[in-house]
DNA sequence: GCGACCGTATTACTTGACTAATACGGTTCA
DNA sequence: TGAACCGTATTAGTCAAGTAATACGGTCGC
């Protein structure tokens, strides 16, 4: 049974989407295996305090991704072929990067300027989540 | 007189942020230079058919970047030195790579990870561009 | 000085994202 | 079969961002 033990009880962003990089970051780290069986939406929105709905969104999010299945009425279990998610992750994630990339470049800009903006952005982004998003 | 010829009537993001891109790719491309007037808040809401104070919030973030002077109750002015031109093209690339440092982190990634995809990236697109590919 | 225009501040409306409340039908097993 | 659990759908409440409505005081040219 995948546990959510170790849940960050405050977090960024949603709470969905927490609950959906929980278990990406689980399965990243080998801690769901294929087969496991996932918690209901009752008994996770229980333990978060949330409501189930709102499990159910993650759940619906990590469906979509193949990471888990669900049956109407019946238990939903982890989904986890470590090749196919790891390459449909970073394929989403290169689409990202490759559109920037190709514009910065074409902009002028140095590869070692990129990085450096991309390390100070990255930091800044973390920094006004951790701070509520004001300024 | 700095002329909002060409905005285009649809894009993505609030109205205020595309105001401020429009202006500051204006100022990086050189067609705003020092000195130019800016028209005035009530003006260009007329043109764009939007409320003053949407324009107004577009000016203020603009004064912030150093792009621009108001003075309360005289007409506003663009401020172009080799400073902010160059203020305003770090701008126009930080926001794109602000986007993908957002969906990056969003979706779970480390910061090593981005790095080291966006140096991976980079030297694919700079070899591909080696070999006279297009996309 | 005074009218016209300017920038600015305050307040309220609209919309979408997020979450919750509630109800419905399917599955499982004694 | 029926009780207990499951996943799912519909609806409503909450909150922040974006925008609008309105009013205030400053600057400028006649």
């Amino acid at each position: 049974m995948v546990s959510f033990a170790g849940f960050p009880p405050e977090g960024e962003g949603p709470i969905y989407l927490r609950i959906v990089r929980f278990i990406r970051a689980g399965v990243a780290a080998g801690t769901v295996v294929d087969g496991d069986e996932m918690p209901s939406r009752r008994v996770v929105s229980a333990v978060l305090g949330v409501n189930p709905n709102t499990v159910q969104k993650a759940y619906r999010m990590l469906e979509e991704e193949g990471l888990m299945v669900s049956r109407s009425g019946a238990k939903s279990f982890a989904v986890v072929t470590p090749e196919s998610v790891e390459a449909a992750r970073a394929r989403l994630q290169a689409e990202e990067i490759g559109r920037v990339v190709t514009a910065l470049r074409r902009s002028g800009m140095e590869k070692g300027d990129a990085m450096a903006l991309l390390s100070r952005l990255w930091d800044e982004d973390e920094q006004a989540e951790e701070r509520g998003e004001s300024e």
